[in-house]
DNA sequence: GTACTTGCAAATAATTTGCAAATAT
DNA sequence: ATATTTGCAAATTATTTGCAAGTAC
């Protein structure tokens, strides 16, 4: 997870500035245990930040991103949810009951992907990997 | 891929009636190398079904996926794209060069889901695999 | 001071809904 | 015969853009 100190380095070393709004987005979506769509982050970001304007919190959330400081998250309903990217590459496993995104790490595709690569032919470039389940405390019903 | 009998019979099935235009739906996504968009399936259809409405495209498209005659896949740009089904579980790889959409199988995930199940504690429902990378005509550029 | 950013209002794009006429069974 | 389906136009929702005023550096 990007602190402020790494933000704001970043966002300089491509010419961005680091601004009230731009810090209000990434602490929302930084800290908050769901994915969160850009109107959720909008509504949230307001609490930090009350002038800021929806249209603002789409282009930051495009920075953010681009930066890597966040990540976008498809889900079946909502194709924009963002949640907040950590170091290197992870995977995402969301509540089906709650809708809480957890990250996991350390499974090697890499087998599989270089199988897929000798049967196809293609340049594997990257891939996307999505768990859904129901979180233990969503199992009771 | 459903044939158009096994269609009609799993239209019945559901109370759904055989239209022209379901026919002409299906057709297209059937038959397409290609992920559509709901507005490209629109064009192409009108060969078929010239008098079809994009909103029937729509409901149409929302009624094969639940019938399990296509899938939608989710892409970085567009996330509503319908692609055939096969029979089974599938997994799709994605032309960033052409955008066309492979599906390949027989890559067993299960000991993944099993580990991250014991250490998250969730209660696995389903998973999304889905590769990026160029097939071998666009690995020219 | 200057270039980047902002919020707003308006523009655009994507999807859904209501309804009377048409159609499959 | 009748319940489902259709196409259209209108409504709704989501996202983007233009621009003058504001702000970080």
């Amino acid at each position: 997870m990007l602190d402020e100190t790494e933000l704001a380095e970043q966002l300089s070393a491509h010419s961005y500035k680091l601004t009230r709004q731009r810090r209000a987005v990434l602490a929302v979506v930084a800290s908050s245990e769901e994915r969160l769509s850009p109107a959720e982050v909008y509504e949230r970001a307001k609490a930090a930040c009350p002038e800021i304007g929806l249209t603002t919190v789409y282009r930051t959330l495009g920075i953010l991103v681009k930066l890597g400081a966040i990540k976008r998250v498809h889900l079946d309903e909502s194709c924009h949810s963002y949640a907040p990217a950590s170091q290197g590459h992870h995977h995402y496993l969301v509540c089906s009951g709650c809708g809480n995104v957890i990250e996991f790490e350390g499974y090697d595709l890499s087998a599989l992907l270089d199988a897929v690569a000798a049967q196809t032919g293609f340049n594997i470039e990257g891939h996307w990997l999505q768990l859904f389940g129901r979180c233990p405390a969503c199992q009771e019903d």
